[in-house]
RNA sequence: UGGGCCGUCGCCAAGCGGUUAAGGCACCGGGUUUUGAUCCCGGCAUUCGGAGGUUCGAAUCCUCCCGGCCCAGCCA
């Protein structure tokens, strides 16, 4: 292999299911699972998940399937379900099947059962003050609880009246009895069911135990006839009670379970905890706020299933606690909204311009490519006029150094149209700038002006032929790269995370647009139109990214 | 003197006893360009957290040390 063909990057686990396959463990099958509990909406920290959860199933011919960890009811919704189906649809991903770990009540509480009569589990009667002191700590092991040694007779007869809804919740659990001296806390005699007398959206009033999640998804992973149970990292000191609980039960099938680190974005907070509380507190307008790292939010911000899963696969799998830049998250949606998003032009920021040497109905229709470098993009016509709007930061009557556009006395070529020379400036009372008066250079249409360099292009839009838009800017929502850092939640916002714009001028064309378009506004970056405000009344374009900007602003 | 895990370029990340230590992002040049975009070309780790050791040969094996992360829910 030459060294300059690119390779592609392996990983750690990639290896692993690479070397089952291999060896023809499973059968040769690759089967996983994307587990998530349906208590919020998905993040980008589960995209990455999801891609490695389906993208290793789908890379040998295997099946993944979508699996609700329902077992705890008091805080999960059908909300979030629904949300959390059409996130990893509109990812782009199809599963092979459906599965709530509630479908696996029944065979969990006979499993229990079994655990019981092998004198594997025990009902615990302490109050959870007790057993959290009875626990030990970091450093000192546990003591038994006085419950340990009840006859199995008893612990099925009390799990059966826990089942039963005789006793309140707290009263009692059903605790595995693995090893209270154990350096693993999670082998001090884990708690495997607890009575919550709460409605469940699936088992209804069934149940008045529910199992934990430590218990339940080793089982649904065998139920499943999972071959890679895939988790992050903070679940590797639960694999010894994975494993355990699976050998003692005799499972047909014992998948493995493998951690990875999880993700780790700059200028961004990936804790469903620290989401909610953004929503909650009203730092943002809600889940979908395009400022949100949640799916539904970069969906809405006019990221791409393309480019989130090309993310993915750029930051690799490890085991490393690894912190990626915002940048590489941009140079995704750029490279693919480069590739595909029609042009056009937009003025977010409004000074007009008048050709004085234009006659007042001066009017002409330019047809300009909608992509630059593909001609299959096909073209749109942009109406040129004697009053056009250009962008107040294109002119400056005193320029900072290397500035490339219009200035007093200087020319600029207006994008696709004229050289333009500004003669004079009109200013308010207060020196604003109403007005720029302009001449312009009729030889310089699809042609270099004669005997002079005129180095700057701005973009504008006809005056009287423009459209009205909103358009709103975004930027990272905190100001700190770890904003976790920071005393507050409020003291780590951004204050300029959302700019929204409510006097842009944008071209004809735009008037078609539809929402979740992409577009370029040629010279300041990729938009999107807004999939919920956004009409061809009042259009609303949000700012998915900006275009790269290698000039020192 | 509890247990588990991780340290390869500014940020990611390949590498699995013999390579001039992949690649991407970022950055720095230079060229093309009616988007300061795109595209193209070039540069960017004598060194793999540190120190010892094994070996003809170590980022890869061993030992110790240093730094970081996770765990004491009847959450997942």
């Amino acid at each position: 292999m030459s060294r300059s063909e690119p390779v592609e990057a392996s990983n750690f686990i990639r290896n692993i299911v690479e070397k089952d396959v291999a060896a023809g463990k499973n059968d040769g099958q690759v089967v996983t699972r994307f587990p998530p509990e349906p208590n919020g909406y998905l993040h980008i920290g589960h995209a990455k998940s999801i891609c490695l959860n389906f993208g290793t199933a789908g890379r040998y011919d295997g099946r993944c399937n979508l699996r609700f960890d329902d077992t705890n009811p008091a805080r999960e919704s059908e909300e979030y379900v629904e949300a959390i189906k059409d996130d990893v649809s509109w990812l782009g991903f199809e599963w092979s099947e459906l599965r709530h770990a509630s479908d696996y009540f029944d065979e969990l509480y006979e499993f229990a059962r079994e655990l019981i009569r092998q004198d594997k589990a025990y009902v615990d009667s302490s109050t959870a003050e007790e057993v959290r002191e009875m626990r030990g700590s970091l450093t000192e092991p546990g003591t038994p609880s006085p419950y340990r040694n009840r006859s199995v007779e008893e612990n099925l007869d009390l799990f059966q009246r826990m089942k039963e809804g005789e006793f309140d919740d707290g009263e009692h659990i059903l605790r595995a009895k693995i090893d209270m001296a154990s350096g693993n806390i999670n082998m001090r005699d884990p708690t495997l069911y607890r009575i919550r007398k709460v409605h469940h959206v699936r088992t209804g009033d069934k149940w008045s135990i529910y199992p934990m999640y430590d218990y339940t998804h080793c089982v649904s992973d065998a139920i499943e006839g999972i071959t890679h149970s895939l988790c992050t990292l903070e679940f590797e000191d639960h694999r010894p009670l994975y494993d355990w609980v699976l050998d003692e039960l005799k499972t047909p099938c014992h998948p493995q379970q493998i951690e990875f680190a999880r993700l780790s974005l700059e200028y961004t907070m990936l804790s469903k905890r620290r989401i909610i509380q953004l929503v909650e507190d009203g730092h943002v307008h809600g889940w979908d706020d395009p400022r949100m790292p949640t799916i539904i939010g970069m969906r809405r911000r006019g990221y791409t299933p393309a480019s989130l899963r090309d993310f993915c696969e750029r930051i690799g799998i490890t085991k490393n606690d690894a912190w990626i830049e915002m940048a590489v998250l941009e140079t995704c949606i750029r490279d693919q909204l480069n590739k595909e998003a029609p042009r056009r032009m937009a003025v977010l920021d409004p000074i007009k311009v008048t050709i004085t040497d234009l006659p007042e109905d001066h009017e002409q229709i330019f047809s300009f490519a909608n992509h630059p470098q593909d001609d299959s993009a096909g073209t749109r016509e942009v109406p040129f006029t004697r009053e056009v709007f250009i962008d107040r930061d294109d002119f400056a009557e005193v320029p900072p150094p290397k500035y490339q556009r219009l200035v007093p006395g200087g020319e600029v070529r207006l994008r696709g149209s004229y050289v333009i020379k500004c003669e004079e400036i009109i200013k308010d009372d207060d020196g604003q700038v109403l007005e720029l008066r302009c001449t312009h250079d009729p030889d310089t249409l699809g042609k270099k002006p004669e005997g002079r360099k005129v180095k700057g292009v701005i973009h504008w839009v006809s005056a009287t032929h423009g459209i009205p838009a909103e358009v709103r800017l975004y930027n990272p929502l905190f100001t700190l790269p770890d904003p976790t850092k920071a005393d507050s939640l409020a003291e780590a916002i951004n204050p300029e995370s959302e700019v929204v714009l409510s006097s842009c001028v944008v071209e004809p064309a735009l008037q078609q647009a539809s929402a979740e378009q992409h577009f370029q506004f040629e010279r300041i970056g990729y938009f999107v139109a807004d999939r919920r405000d956004h009409s061809a009344e009042k259009p609303v374009f949000n700012r998915t990214v900006t275009l790269r900007d290698t000039w020192a602003k």
